[in-house]
RNA sequence: GGUCAGAUGGCCGAGUGGCUAGGCACAGCUCUGCAAAAGCUGCUACACCGGUUCGAAUCCGGUUCUGACCUCCA
């Protein structure tokens, strides 16, 4: 299975390779964030999942189009606030526009992205931007007899498309079941009287008098309901049918089940690989917004959260979420962290070493069947954590060779090289963090160091040392070499 | 209640029936004025009970526990 890109469809529930509609052309969506709040962790997993996949397309010579949305059009609080969205609540309390809200929060994900070196997208539309699209396709699904008004609301018809579509048949739920699950646990909705059956979902809800995020429609002034951007935006820019859709695995029922039955409703296809990533979790929950143990990404940075012991860099984090697979979930822990912090440093050490690694006639390791075992595992469905632990071979290797116990020939040199670069800076998107580039720091810090170095000859160790303890307290680690002193800011 | 995932060494996490992933922690060592950092070496685990097999962490059945979805969520 290994030369060829294969991925994990959730609709087949099957690892399966990967063949484009129309190739050289690939075109992926991904469920963005619903801008309402401050990014929190959480969201990161999905976006550094398709930027890995995004990077690796686009380096097997595909071209992809990338399309990420950022959902401005508040989603219903719950249906006991009938009438009332996220955004528009906050922007009322705050006496400011929703767009504001939005805005705010839209720099606020797009910045944490760019810190963790999460490419652009190659669209980012955003729902409020594609009202008069997602009105064209309510109103197509309704002539084709599968939506309803009622009160100004539309939902669609959710039993009369299970009857000749295949509804449920990603979330691997059964119609029967949703209809008598409804009676026991679910909870009074109010509303639900508009509906012919409480499974329907709105395609379009009427506005109420307060109500402040609200566009001119045929069947009233409101807004579109939760899942019609997705289709609706993902038909503009990807066409009626398209490669890759992927998203969270808490999107996958009702979002986007809904949003196939929608835009099957309407001519387009169903999307042909659909790809789930799993939740982080916190002391075994999930971690969510809604149950209120959410750690913000901007925390994580700062260290500004109780459950942090200290602040964790952004490509601390990148390292972490890579380290495990994206259908698995991952807990978060300082002790996780913690590790990942140092097993990131140490790859870097090492990616770092390879340019002054001194060479001999031969090598001591097959370095070509190396790096085929990398491309092995990213051909196994993304599997990260298995390409890091074979980058860590080769980080031993390389200390091993810098440390002359091991023997490296030019020629695999350059391909240990190459190689190495490809997959942690390229394709993983990881950066070296830079410590110091300040050259005002390094001209006093060179001054100091030199100062040091006086003392040292002198067997002035009390000075030594007090230069030493003062600079780990300004969060500078001064390291002792053969070759002299050097320093480094800690992270 | 229904549906679906999991349970791996001190911690995090891979694992596609035979060839002990990897990282962190810990211990020893190298280096060092002492440290720190860095590096090397060591550390053979798979919830429980049955079964299939020459051989099971991996396949099958059962048990226990945990989680996700069924309501906004990445």
């Amino acid at each position: 299975m290994s030369s060829r890109l294969h991925i994990y469809n959730t609709l087949s529930k099957q690892t399966e390779e990967f063949e484009p509609i129309n190739p050289p052309f690939v075109g992926m969506y991904l469920c963005g964030p619903t801008v309402y709040g401050d990014p929190h962790l959480g969201h990161s997993r999905g976006a550094i999942m398709m930027d890995v996949l995004f990077r690796y397309l686009t380096h097997l010579r595909y071209k992809v189009r990338y399309v990420r949305n950022i959902t401005d059009v508040g989603h219903l609080l719950n249906d006991a606030d009938e009438g009332e969205d996220k955004i528009g609540k906050i922007a009322k309390a705050n006496h400011i526009e929703p767009m504001e809200v939005a805005q705010r929060y839209t720099n606020a994900y797009h910045k944490v992205l760019l810190q963790m070196n999460v490419l652009p997208p190659s669209i980012e539309p955003r729902a409020s931007g594609h009202i008069p699209e997602q009105i064209e396709m309510i109103a197509e699904i309704m002539a084709n007899d599968l939506a309803y008004e009622s009160n100004g609301s539309v939902y669609f018809d959710v039993l009369k498309y299970a009857k000749s579509g295949d509804y449920g048949k990603l979330s691997g739920r059964k119609i029967e079941d949703l209809l008598a699950g409804a009676g026991q646990e679910r909870r009074t909705l109010e509303g639900q009287e508009e509906k012919k059956n409480p499974n329907d979902f709105a395609l379009w809800k009427k506005a109420t008098s307060e109500h402040i995020m609200k566009w001119k429609s045929p069947w009233s002034e409101g807004f579109p309901g939760w899942h019609i951007e997705c289709s609706a935006m993902s038909e503009k820019y990807l066409g009626k049918m398209f490669d890759i859709h992927a998203g969270g695995i808490d999107l996958l029922f009702p979002h986007h089940e809904s949003e196939i039955a929608q835009s099957t409703s309407c001519g387009c296809s169903t999307p042909r690989y659909w790809m789930h990533n799993n939740m982080i979790t916190i002391n075994g929950q999930k971690m969510a917004k809604s149950l209120n143990n959410g750690v913000l990404i901007e925390e994580l940075f700062t260290g500004n959260h109780d459950l942090l012991e200290q602040a964790y860099s952004p490509m601390t984090l990148r390292f972490f979420l890579l380290q495990a697979h994206y259908r698995s979930t991952l807990d978060f822990s300082n002790e996780a962290l913690q590790a990942a912090e140092k097993g990131y440093h140490r790859l870097m050490n090492a990616a770092a070493k390879i340019a002054n690694l001194t060479t001999s006639i031969s090598s001591d390791v097959d370095f070509k069947k190396w790096r085929e075992k990398l491309f092995v595992h990213m051909n196994n469905d993304i599997a990260t954590p298995q390409v890091i632990a074979t980058l860590f071979e080769a980080a031993k290797w390389i200390n091993e060779i810098d440390a002359k116990n091991m023997c490296l020939s030019a020629e695999d040199k350059t391909l240990l090289q190459e190689t190495f670069t490809f997959f942690t800076f390229d394709i993983l998107g990881l950066t070296q963090e830079k410590t110091t580039n300040n050259e005002v720091l390094n001209g006093v810090m060179n001054m100091v160091l030199d100062i040091r170095k006086t003392a040292k000859e002198n067997k002035d160790w009390t000075t030594a040392d007090k230069i030493r303890e003062g600079l780990i307290q300004a969060g500078i680690d001064i390291m002792d070499g053969k070759e002299g002193s050097t320093f480094k800011i800690k992270q």
